[in-house]
DNA sequence: CACAATTAAATTGTCAACAATTTAATTGTA
DNA sequence: TACAATTAAATTGTTGACAATTTAATTGTG
């Protein structure tokens, strides 16, 4: 019962699960962080800064594999709610230095429950999210960018 | 080594290599796409039509999991490719269904190819994909809507 | 039958993703 | 030192994703 354009059906394809499954993830944390006024894009981005203090466009956009056409607007928002400051590097003035404000280094307290709240909808054992993680960053290996 | 922000990091988070995965999949496809002048959600929605033939836009979004909001300028665009026909159902004016043009059914063995060359990008067993397949599976059920 | 409730698609508005280009600063080199 | 090449961020333009609302058709019920 298979026939050549098996191949062209969506559930043959591993894209798709994907694809659905991580915009299914994204919009579970929605009404988390819709009490900050955070986007799921913003939010990763803020936890880059938790980490960092302090980093260049250029390099969060390494960290989170977005350019500067989509960091720009959205620093300039996180800017706007007084989460992060920008300011140009005074040894390089091309770098623009995103730092935490006062206020975007108070979330981080209160942004532990996310994590804690969103591995309540994630059904997977230890495991096998673990395995998940093994075989997404395999597939990340292959799919970008090769010489 | 370890303190209590480390759920905070991005590498110690599933939905992050999920969401970076997933964008450098759909990334990967658009220079085979790129010739019939296809985005990626442009083909997977062709791709139901080729199973489907005939199809209204509430199962359409069904299927891709995407909403009028998306599809019925998505569906326009496809329209003036012709490789689609969207026309008003007799016995209920409020669902447009979805058609494959000759143009739109002839694509789908020039797309043949689409699976194939992409497979190649993919370094995965096939042990590997059948149980990324079920691991997203899984965690799709646990992440959509619930009661 | 009338009209409220429901349903399907379209519309509106906001944010994201990304290619391609532009602007401005810095670096390398003839 | 001039000036070409490179680099970082911003800008421009197109497509998607989705919440919320609107429009129009159909269905259910008093």
């Amino acid at each position: 019962m298979s026939d050549k354009y098996d191949c062209l059906k969506l559930e043959n394809q591993l894209c798709f699960p994907l694809y659905a499954c991580s915009k299914s993830v994204t919009r579970r944390y929605r009404p988390f962080l819709e009490p900050y006024d955070l986007t799921y894009t913003q939010y990763i981005t803020m936890m880059v800064l938790w980490e960092e203090k302090e980093i260049n466009v250029k390099c969060l956009g390494e960290r989170l594999k977005l350019d500067s056409g989509t960091l720009t607007p959205l620093l300039k928002k996180l800017e706007a709610k007084n989460y992060i400051s920008r300011h140009r590097a005074l040894n390089d003035e091309r770098n623009l230095i995103i730092k935490l404000t006062p206020d975007g280094e108070a979330l981080k307290d209160e942004m532990l429950k996310v994590p804690e709240q969103m591995s309540k909808c994630m059904p997977l054992t230890e495991e096998e999210a673990a395995e998940l993680y093994r075989l997404l960053d395999k597939l990340m290996e292959g799919t970008k960018e090769e010489a």
